[in-house]
DNA sequence: AATTAATTCAAACGTTTGTTTGAAACATAC
DNA sequence: GTATGTTTCAAACAAACGTTTGAATTAATT
């Protein structure tokens, strides 16, 4: 088994306890016993706590926004002059997100759960990178969203969009327990089936009256 | 202006502080001096941090959850015989939620967003008491739903309800995001408003396919 | 007014926190 | 093989943490 990167053991550990204990909560000397490493090798490679956590998010969020553009040029590419149907673009924004929140060789729902703790941290840096990277995403999405929406007034258009947001992060966030409370019925390790069953919510809130 | 009780001040200084650092970012010392409350204070009328938080929680959710009840059952006698709308269950269940929300002489947006941040914490104390209060709600709401909704098979029928609550929670708990992103055309102060594009999307969701 | 109970207070307890330091170990170059 | 730059390490730093204590104060009861 080939030892990852002193770096990469860290951000692996971060990103486990940072979802576990919270920002707050994970100290690092946790970290670097969990990572196997040397207290100060945090600041060595890092700088400090804060730049930790934001190194840990971006080694996520870069690459997923980058497939979900990819996936809706994809879609865009494939549609020709005509417009995309609106399951394709909720598709493009959603599906790459959840298939990240189940790839456990890339954090998976650990990621997750800490991107779900992180929205509702009203820390100005980590506010600023994550409001800047959904608005790129949104940039693009917009006009295809716009033209598969027709006939949603703007204000409608942007609840709508939130709404999308929450039933995403809570989905992509929280996947366990919907498996207790279902007794077993929904199994949330079935990924494509997941999408399948938010798109289709989705689609049908988004078109609504 | 009658000064609130010690007590009273250290659960409002509490939903504050821990709303805005996290349960554990939040320091004992931050919240007593925020209450003008000596720090021993908290461990006489609490005994601990952890019970403190508890107390936080309960002061707020339990008079929730009797008011979506009661809403629904209002909502069942007007229906007498009949069956009672979709809406009308949604209405009942989110409604009460997002006045609570709104209403800043009951914590409003800050306890919503302390809320959205113990959902993630896996706190075993705190899950028990979150998953406890909800089940109660869903015993509740279960028979109501299925019979609004009855070409709905089980499994479709949770994976909804799954994300009902992350629509809710995200716009209970992150209010103000949207007015930034729509470019102030969303308002979340509008409350009826706000569920009224909530229940039009959800009952969408909820009926799709 | 005297006595008992409930509450507040300043001070200190031992841990744990993020961060810094300077030397040791390692790698890479000449 | 000596020199140079990079990475690791144990140890220590001051500050902040949750919690406890016992005396001082206030409220309630007799």
């Amino acid at each position: 088994m080939a030892k990852r990167s002193t770096k990469d053991r860290i951000l692996d550990a971060s990103e486990a306890l940072f979802a576990r204990d919270g920002s707050s909560g994970a100290s690092l000397r946790a970290i670097t016993q969990r990572a196997k490493v040397n207290l100060a090798a945090v600041h060595y490679h890092f700088g400090s706590k804060d730049y930790l956590l934001e190194a840990v998010l971006a080694r996520r969020l870069l690459p997923l926004n980058a497939e979900r553009i990819r996936s809706l040029e994809a879609y865009q590419h494939k549609a020709g002059r005509k417009k995309v149907r609106l399951e394709n673009v909720i598709e493009a924004m959603v599906g790459p997100a959840l298939r990240l929140s189940r790839d456990e060789t890339k954090g998976g729902r650990i990621f997750m759960r800490l991107l779900g703790r992180l929205v509702l941290e009203p820390d100005a840096r980590v506010q600023k990178l994550l409001t800047g990277q959904f608005e790129t995403v949104l940039k693009k999405f917009a006009p295809a969203l716009t033209a598969a929406l027709p006939h949603l007034e703007p204000q409608d258009f942007f609840w709508r969009l939130h709404f999308l947001v929450g039933s995403m992060a809570h989905t992509m966030a929280d996947s366990e327990r919907i498996r207790l409370i279902s007794g077993g019925i929904c199994d949330p390790d079935d990924t494509e089936g997941t999408i399948q069953s938010l798109v289709t919510f989705l689609c049908g809130g988004l078109r609504a009256k």
